[in-house]
DNA sequence: ATTGCTTTTTGTCAAATGGCAAATGATTTC
DNA sequence: GAAATCATTTGCCATTTGACAAAAAGCAAT
């Protein structure tokens, strides 16, 4: 939980009280490695906050093939905005690909906390939108650039997740066969 | 101006009198074709909203290629919100690449509003969010798709803008070169 | 240690794409 | 209208990457 309160006075203050009721809101919840957290076709209803673990967003593109959208890892916010904000259904899926634990607010008290705590809003917001922009610049330059730079930005930007997690993920996440991941990593060192 | 009232009002309502405040401090400007709005190592200053024409967003990667990250056509905002909202230079240009008609908010008449009508925090806000993660829908997909898919979504994307910008902007856009695209224009049609 | 399972590496071949340069086409300027 | 300039297409060849398949490595249960 301490976490979760230094991650959000970065953005803004709020007082002990303040604090309190957020807390009060907040339920650790642990996930089993490729258990889902929210699913496509089903409305997000839950904000998450990553204490322990991997989770990553992926799709299902028009070929069928799975693709990872993004990793987030320790410290971070998971829910999908735009399926919890308006209330329709995610097109993705999130899931732990280690065991995790999450810390995690209910639709109800999430919007409850938005109504009680004066420049609470401002705070999500600014959370919410870092997280997007970072989502922005983190995956938009992987289009001009060749499988070898797109692995070693992968490695700058996510430097504890490589070893954690499968091969397959990242291949895909970087738009690229697992095979020729393989290789790339040979050259590499 | 109608164009920017409707566009807000989609987000949100404004009374009359809200309405004509935030009217009487937008201000028009034309920019010329290859002019910038803002530049890379600049504090973004001002937010836009594109009447009438095309920008474009762009970067130098660090083998000083130019990027276009994307482009911003008819009724949409464009701000580098990093470098408005914190302050700090901004890592990208944008430019005209038509003729253009914007309409213009200093940034002390933006924060000014922000602070004065109440509500209009929260319609930026779902205006800016909304923008966000329009750009990673968009951008995203591109990495694990093949040339000629990457080409056909830019024109679904953007259906009114290929006839009306250089080739060599969509080639970089979807991180192709520009001869790779001219032969995927042939192939399709 | 052995077995069965999954993940990763590697090889081969074919297709896609890039780099370069020349040719063609379009637009502007005088 | 001719020249100059810029944008696009095309050809040629080198390189990267994908698809497929087989081998190797890692891991857990016995």
């Amino acid at each position: 939980m301490k976490e979760l309160i230094e991650y959000i006075l970065q953005f803004g203050s709020l007082n002990p009280q303040q604090i309190a009721l957020i807390s009060s809101k907040a339920t650790e919840v642990e996930i089993k490695k490729d258990a889902y957290f929210s699913e496509a076709g089903k409305i997000a209803r839950e904000v998450g906050f990553v204490i322990d673990g991997i989770v990553r967003v992926c799709y299902y593109n028009n070929k069928g093939e799975e693709i990872t959208k993004y990793f987030i890892d320790e410290n971070n916010l998971v829910v999908d905005l735009e399926s919890f904000d308006n209330e329709i259904c995610s097109s993705s899926y999130v899931q732990a690909i280690t065991d995790c634990k999450l810390i995690v607010f209910s639709r109800k008290d999430w919007l409850e906390l938005l109504d009680t705590i004066l420049g609470w809003e401002t705070i999500v917001h600014k959370i919410t939108s870092k997280a997007l922009r970072q989502k922005v610049e983190r995956r938009s330059p992987l289009v001009s650039e060749d499988a070898t730079t797109r692995y070693l930005k992968f490695l700058e930007i996510y430097p504890n997740v490589v070893n954690r997690i499968p091969l397959s993920y990242v291949a895909s996440y970087l738009g690229v066969t697992q095979s020729s991941l393989s290789r790339i990593r040979k050259n590499i060192s």
